[in-house]
DNA sequence: ATAAAAACTGAAATCGATTTCATAAATTGA
DNA sequence: TCAATTTATGAAATCGATTTCAGTTTTTAT
């Protein structure tokens, strides 16, 4: 079914039909004879040809680092319920954590092929900060801050402090941490910076992970190897701090009595193993539809100014963590 | 960027660049300007232009019930990864559980947005069914079976058969069922029959949940109310089974001494709890590629015949269950 | 050497919508 | 009443690509 098709049958002209569509002059007889035949045919119009002449796809595209984590699909769970509310799709674009692949993904959707870009990132190197400020479309950063462009991240900075502050008045005194990659500022950097402020470590008390169960178990058994006194641990995510205490477990160290664990991120699962995890809360799908809102924001209202929004975080006192 | 700057500057036709782009017949003089010119300038073909004129949108639309849960993401993983190595895109409509989002969502589909659909389903109304059948693009159905389709799904029955079998040989024989609404057949109907086919049960065993966490608490709250004398749970899904653990561990009932449980879906979750849970293990991104890789086989090959793909699973024996 | 086949080219039509434009009909105002 | 608005209309241009078509040049085969 096309817009000419529908005209002929209603005997008015296809400027007709695409007036009726979007609201301009049109006679009360030829609405109704439109209307009826529009309802006869069951007729949607070609987006692709609307698209093609507007220049709006209406369209969203999402770039993710992955699609099946606890964090990550909360957030897109929170884009696409402002999305749908607005009419528009969601184009969803899964690198599976390769650097080189967002950087295609934010060629092809700086190139038109969507009406905005949101951007989940993790590391950011020099060549995505440039593809990102050369992004011809709006865009904007999930979860990272960057300067001159709109982000929406957390206080990674001020939950680990909290965390780090909690263990400390519970007489934990001698605190390990395990982290990410400093390139990751958010995971990285910031929550580092913010355990540092909180307490003066050595760097035999830091190690280094991946965000898998199996780095932060790894991680821990170097950590204990090179330093069996600790007694508070700092996980930079939840999946970490899991496998930190299954370790534990598995040599029999008792959490929270003998280390106290905390963690940021309160995945579901933080909950529900034992001891339940101590963790900052942060949130995920508000910060997904926040996103949206303001990407949706500036393209409707060629409202380009720059936000940078921080999001608050919640400390959950549970179970991993006791007073020494 | 259009086609027609491209030719200007190379000073050759449009036609001449869209057969260099498309490997159509072109002189290596003119091969190599226009090369030279695409590269400067970075162009990239508008995608909506092509569609319009091709009639392809290399866009699938993957219809999903929700996208922060864990079975649903891995599901997306594995149809993203197939899509993104033979160049489609994904477009995601999440429908919140609304049937009527999902009605929606196939009609906007049928019409040409995108060249095939992917719908993860989980209850088929008589509607659903007459809109999957009238749906002018390939279609292929995930998690659910239904005749006259392309459909991937599991082997429910086989494997609640199998779990149900696992608990009678340790000895437990008197087990209840939490179990969702038939109207799911897949994970409702198909399951209670697996488990009715191993244990010949009575109504006042079976309780009905929804799919989270404290509707299983609440079901065997009730359970247990009615039916003080089970020795083996089996729940229709891991999260349910958490919830039902919860609440046995809350009543201080040993498990899986006093009463072992069992589930389906292999969540990460289900290796984390304590005690571990036995599980059937799906093929969730599997399955997911599966589909994506068949669907694209129906637009390339105008292959249009259907196949029903039953997967198989795999029983993991955990610390859920012991002998009685 | 020459006919037949293959390689190459650009103008113009096309995909399905929106929008501009020129113009006509209906309404308003003094 | 008649000029000035307002409302209503369809033909044609447009968005940016691909494809057909008609024709030219080059290559191949005999």
């Amino acid at each position: 079914m096309t817009i000419a098709e529908i005209a002929e049958k209603a005997g008015v002209s296809k400027s007709a039909v695409s007036r009726y569509l979007n609201n301009g002059y049109i006679s009360d007889k030829k609405r109704e004879i439109i209307q009826k035949v529009i309802e006869e045919t069951g007729y949607i119009p070609s987006s692709q040809a609307q698209t093609l002449r507007t220049g709006k796809s209406h369209m969203i595209g999402v770039i993710v680092p992955r699609i099946d984590s606890d964090s990550i699909s909360r957030i897109i769970a929170g884009i696409s319920e402002v999305l749908e509310e607005n009419k528009y799709r969601l184009l969803l674009a899964n690198t599976q954590n390769r650097p080189e692949k967002e950087l295609e993904y934010l060629d092809v959707f700086k190139n038109g092929n969507v009406d905005a870009v949101i951007f989940i990132a993790t590391i950011l190197t020099n060549a995505h900060k440039k593809a990102i400020k050369s992004c011809n479309v709006p865009i904007v950063l999930l979860g990272q801050q960057m300067n001159d462009i709109s982000c929406i991240y957390n206080d990674d900075f001020g939950a680990a402090y909290e965390l780090t502050k909690l263990l400390l008045e519970n007489g934990r005194d001698k605190i390990g941490y395990i982290g990410v990659t400093n390139k990751d500022k958010a995971a990285g950097a910031e929550r580092l910076a913010g355990f540092k402020k909180a307490h003066n470590t050595n760097a035999d008390c830091i190690e280094l992970s991946d965000f898998s169960l199996d780095g932060g178990y790894n991680a821990t058994k170097r950590l204990l190897n090179k330093n069996n006194d600790i007694n508070g641990l700092f996980c930079a995510t939840d999946t970490i701090a899991i496998g930190a205490i299954k370790f534990l477990k598995e040599q029999n160290i008792s959490v929270p009595n003998q280390i106290s664990v905390v963690s940021i991120g309160d995945s579901k699962l933080s909950q529900l193993i034992s001891p339940r995890l101590t963790t900052a809360k942060y949130y995920y799908a508000d910060s997904g539809g926040q996103a949206a809102k303001h990407i949706i924001d500036m393209i409707n209202k060629e409202n380009k100014h720059i936000i940078q929004t921080k999001f608050g975080f919640e400390i959950c006192v549970r179970e991993s963590v006791s007073k020494i």
